[in-house]
DNA sequence: AGTACGATTGACT
DNA sequence: GTCAATCGTACTG
């Protein structure tokens, strides 16, 4: 199953993508072990957008949003949880999609072991990556995988996206969750039903 | 140099 | 539903 090509990124405007990626399979190849889940909750963060991180200017922080298309953003969020983001736009434009939720595929007991969870039952299981904080525990990602191509080859890029299984996926458009700024804007999108989603 | 605060989560009433 | 935990960053002075 191969890694969505660099043009998948650079073809796509960011609020596209942000609808594009629900369905597709978020994968980290990990020396522990590989992890993956189906994307079910997005939300996009937009140049001129207040909520955007990379609103005001680049920053040490916000480096990688300013990267090329099909770059990963990890950044820590309240001291103690990190949140991943794909990059979108073009190079020295800081627009990106935040993956808030993952249906899990793979390596589920790994998952399990990260986040202190039993995936056998119900609530341990939808417990695993519900959450943009959770899942980026789940799929062991961290702030070493910021600035990493999602598209390089083999090892270059351990974390990657396949292409969706089936084409129509049943989405729903919302408001984004936990920002002040720019509350008022259509930028979430969830697999409809999908009982990963964060905050259905 | 000092400080206010955030794209969250989990524990508790 | 409410609330504390914890820290790097970005902005103020």
């Amino acid at each position: 199953m191969a890694k969505l090509p660099v043009d998948f990124y650079q073809d796509h405007d960011t609020l596209t993508l942000s609808r594009l990626l629900l369905g597709c399979e978020l994968v980290h190849e990990s020396a522990e072990g590989t992890t993956a889940g189906i994307i079910v909750e997005t939300e996009a963060y937009l140049t001129g957008d207040p909520a955007c991180h990379a609103y005001r200017r680049k920053t040490a922080r916000n480096a990688a949003m300013f990267g090329p298309a099909g770059t990963l953003y990890v950044y820590l969020i309240y001291g103690f949880y990190y949140c991943l983001n794909v990059v979108t736009g073009p190079e020295d434009v800081g627009e990106a999609v935040l993956i808030r939720a993952l249906e899990p595929t793979e390596g589920l007991e790994l998952m399990g072991e990260r986040r202190h969870l039993d995936p056998t039952t119900k609530t341990g299981l939808r417990g695993l990556t519900s959450g943009p904080g959770k899942l980026v525990i789940a799929m062991g990602i961290s702030r070493d995988h910021n600035f990493l191509s999602l598209t390089k080859a083999g090892k270059a890029s351990p974390v990657f996206i396949r292409p969706r299984m089936q084409e129509n996926v049943e989405m729903v458009t919302t408001t984004r969750i936990g920002i002040t700024q720019g509350a008022d804007l259509p930028y979430r999108f969830y697999v409809k039903g999908n009982r990963f989603v964060s905050k259905p």
